[in-house]
DNA sequence: TAAAAATACTCCATAGGTATTTTAT
DNA sequence: ATAAAATACCTATGGAGTATTTTTA
């Protein structure tokens, strides 16, 4: 399981569709198609009922979402975190902060 | 980012060394080097204070190994919740239910 | 029968491997 | 001096693309 497989899990979910999910994705069908098709294999359990008409999610499928969203959302934190850390590039404001000698 | 990354980045936060981190994430040791060295440039920020006798974990380090625990959390709980799930491969179980038709 | 998903390939980006060098104690 | 990380280079897996063929409401 990797992360882009949970994110285009997440795209079809959202869009009820493939085809929409690939666009909001950025991906081509089927590259989405056999990336959600690896992620049911190696879960052992189909996560999509797919049909022309409709794509929604098997019992599976919900119980995956909502873990899924765990795990995208600790991610986003993440990065928002450390877009905020500083701490190891420290800012070198005018003549405040000399610029450290190259090693 | 990625899982794998998050991954090794545990390895190395719990092992204290790229070396031993290799051994338990079983790849080697400039793979994973690559992997940390990667997600660092994507970040914009050093995880590690690495030198011959201790890697130990910078102020971003910290930060990021918090959360990627939620991460891999996240990850654990979605794989034994769907092991849990049989709903839609339900068991075929002696006479009680019959093989379904290949479609 | 007309959409949407699934196949069948082809390609290439990159994760990962081996060999070696550099670094810091 | 030595153990550990970084670098150089190569290989190959599999993620992604294009073209096409099933599906099923």
């Amino acid at each position: 399981m990797e992360l882009y497989q949970i994110r285009h899990f997440a795209a079809v979910a959202e869009t009820g569709s493939f085809t929409k999910a690939a666009i909001r994705a950025a991906v081509s069908q089927p590259a989405l198609s056999a990336s959600i098709a690896k992620l049911e294999e190696e879960l052992g359990v189909k996560l999509f009922h797919r049909s022309p008409k409709s794509v929604t999610l098997t019992p599976a499928g919900h119980r995956f979402q909502m873990t899924a969203q765990e795990v995208l959302g600790a991610c986003n934190k993440v990065k928002a975190e450390l877009r905020a850390s500083v701490a190891d590039r420290p800012l070198r404001i005018g003549v405040l902060c000399r610029r450290p000698t190259r090693r």
